[in-house]
DNA sequence: ATCTTTATTGTATAATCAACACTATATGAA
DNA sequence: TTCATATAGTGTTGATTATACAATAAAGAT
């Protein structure tokens, strides 16, 4: 019934995060051919004995020290020819992580650097189309769930999770608005503490009542 | 790189239809251990140059002989143990055909036949959860798009589209809604054509004015 | 005090949703 | 030809939700 040599399979990972007021995302310099010398998404071959979540997961801490994250699969890309090495079949992950996060320290000694979504570099692979299909669903995500809650911290500013919807959607939202939305969903718990900036009024801070995942109606328009 | 000899992958669907008043799915008998005798879902191993889509295009049509119909991945399962043969990765895919469709000519000799979503047998593999898989993203998919009306033929009068939102989604819907709701979308073509039963009125018949895939705002509730 | 910066709050209008019941038109039987 | 039956078709009202829009509050710096 197999009719020839397996295909070989991976785990790639589109790691989204927030900081500098944008849609970051992060990318690794591969170090062997093919490709070598260009950007590409963190990622390897599966394990024996090992899930997909699981190689998805250890890829990313490899990469980037980061254990805790929101974690789900995206797609699966399998197009004979899209590795030159030979056939390879690329289950693809979505992960967002709290900003800011440093990320410097991967035991993998590969470079691994935050790129702008506005501004990604010349990528191996498919991993341009990869990236787009990560982006149509954070946004699609975004609109009905609570996902983009996991690019905040544990204590933020009203304000702090508008600008993640802003700066998914692209749209600017009424504040107004947006806060009445939000509130009225009752699922975040205002806290004591404020936030104290230069020259400003001082931002109540809230934190989510839960950590998992709600299905919300359709979000904003 | 490799660290051990690489998953099979194959890919596997879930066909559904709407007839005799219920939501069906096919499955096929299988004529080979493991799980000899028991009933699986249509799929099989990708074959050399074969993209993921065209593999399970190429088994639904072995299994069915259908070959016009919506086709999408549904998510990639890849747990070790899930197949005793050994490591396999399964990328699942969903689809839709319209009813009446008979299904018996598959050049396979494979046994095939519909099951109602309600009263299925016992499952090879873990093809349970594959299933419960793709009845949920099939609700999920009412909601917000059009893809429901896959499930319908050409012509096809009000009742029968609200027939299909009731089956899927198990719910009662208000006729004066529903009609009121769909038609101010625009997205149908009401026909000169009637259709005619025993003593009742006639049905007036609408058509899709596209085939295309429409992201709805969220439908029902 | 005053200036600057960001935080916070409410109202009026429009659009959408949800609940609800009667009339229309065909067939077949009396 | 009338009547029974079965499904098709149609509007209104009140409730909820979405949208548009601008003034005041609190802190720090000078």
């Amino acid at each position: 019934m197999i009719r020839f040599e397996s295909p070989k399979v991976t785990a790639d990972v589109v790691l989204f995060s927030i900081y500098n007021d944008n849609l970051q995302m992060l990318l690794v310099k591969r170090k062997n051919p093919p490709f070598r010398g260009q950007w590409a998404l963190p990622g390897g071959f599966l394990e024996r004995k090992e899930s997909l979540l699981a190689a998805a997961r250890r890829e990313l801490f490899e990469e980037t020290g980061v254990r805790h994250l929101y974690l789900e699969q995206l797609y699966t890309f399998g197009d004979p020819g899209r590795d030159p090495r030979g056939r390879v079949v690329t289950v693809a992950y979505f992960a967002l992580v709290p900003s800011p996060l440093s990320v410097s320290a991967g035991s993998d000694a590969r470079e691994a650097k935050w790129w702008p979504a506005g501004g990604l570099p010349k990528l191996a692979f498919d991993h341009k189309r990869i990236i787009e299909c990560a982006l149509t669903r954070l946004r699609a995500k975004l609109e009905y769930t609570n996902v983009a809650w996991s690019l905040l911290p544990k204590k933020f500013a009203l304000t702090d999770l508008q600008k993640v919807y802003e700066l998914v959607s692209g749209k600017e939202l009424d504040k107004r608005n947006f806060r009445k939305k939000i509130l009225s969903l009752g699922l975040l718990r205002p806290l004591k503490e404020r936030r104290t900036g230069a020259h400003q009024r001082p931002a109540r801070l809230y934190a989510f009542k839960t950590k998992k995942k709600v299905e919300l109606k359709r979000f904003f328009k």
